[in-house]
DNA sequence: CCATTTAGATGTCGTATGACATCTTTACAC
DNA sequence: GTGTAAAGATGTCATACGACATCTAAATGG
């Protein structure tokens, strides 16, 4: 049954990715190992062939989702500028994704209570959100300090949006904070 | 071993208060039935003389916790404005503290992964938050609005400040906000 | 080409879970 | 006062968890 160095490297990275995804539907604590190998494709037996424990998994996936929410805002910031990414953040679309696409958005508060690996994970994903939503302006204080406002106020606005059980209330709040980022 | 109808519900409001300040601590899933009623110095045997299932007692629990905060963040709107309920909001004493006071920075996004009655007890007191952040001014949507986007926004900012390994940073985006927010 | 290493499957272990059944003791209704 | 209902303790059950040990077949290094 042993892979190839190459297909095991692909078979690390799929892993990696089907966790990212399984994780942001339905949390990290839901998430068992064997889920998250299943989700790959694989069985459970594998697992620490690639991985110490859960955590690294987890750290290394959020690491993933973040930089493909990096790349997207990245490529809407060079479109349509701030406002074409607060609007596809905000969207309708993005809220009932089944797989939601911002962690911050999807396990915010999961990851506030997560050990040092995955917190610095986070943190670096954070720190690259900061800086593509900045742009390259001018005055680089401003922006950075815009950027953290702006990328609070999004976050929160998506979580306030997914908890709230009535859909014209999830949809005001979208549309309130969308137009108040709006610039 | 039966307790007065007087008792049993005060030992119901226990149950509900400690379960609370438990979830809000550890999170939903990591909090077992066991553990809350330890939380409230009982055996886990009685759980189901009061609760239908451990989702009743989280909604219960939430609908119980956000209370509270309805009613700091009143004292403050009172005492001083909106300025004075950022300012405590985005402390670095409410991101410290043990059991974080607001269950939407503390559960947001597994809260938007619950049941339908966990969401609603969430949207009853979300809305109560609006309306109390909200004031009574003369225009009423305005404000409204205002309460929508400024809420979301500290929200949004204190899970990031508790998601950060780096303190710098985590206080950064407090400071950030705060002055934001400021009017 | 063979010995060794390794990817991944299967199996196991101790612990914890939500749910419920049962037991004991007491409050309450009559 | 006595029978019944009920609060809460103790005990049990099937299921699931993270972790690791073992097995297997194939890839790699010499």
């Amino acid at each position: 049954m042993r892979k190839s160095k190459l297909e095991a490297a692909q078979t690390r990275e799929t892993i990696v990715t089907a966790t990212a995804d399984l994780i942001r539907r339905t949390g990290i604590a839901e998430a068992s190992l064997a889920d998250m190998m299943a989700a790959a494709g694989l069985t459970h037996g594998g697992f620490y062939r690639h991985f110490r424990n859960k955590e690294h998994l987890v750290s290394e996936a959020l690491a993933a989702a973040g930089e493909k929410v990096i790349a997207a805002i990245s490529r809407n910031m060079t479109k349509g500028g701030r406002n074409a990414v607060v609007d596809r953040y905000l969207s309708t679309t993005h809220r009932d994704s089944p797989t939601p696409n911002c962690p911050f958005a999807a396990l915010g508060s999961e990851m506030a209570r997560s050990g040092k690996e995955t917190k610095t994970a986070a943190t670096a994903v954070l720190e690259k959100l900061f800086a593509t939503l900045a742009g390259d302006t001018t005055d680089r204080e401003k922006a950075r300090g815009d950027a953290i406002v702006a990328l609070s106020t999004m976050i929160g606005a998506m979580t306030l949006a997914r908890v709230v059980a009535d859909s014209d209330l999830s949809s005001e709040i979208l549309d309130r904070v969308k137009d108040h980022l709006h610039r």
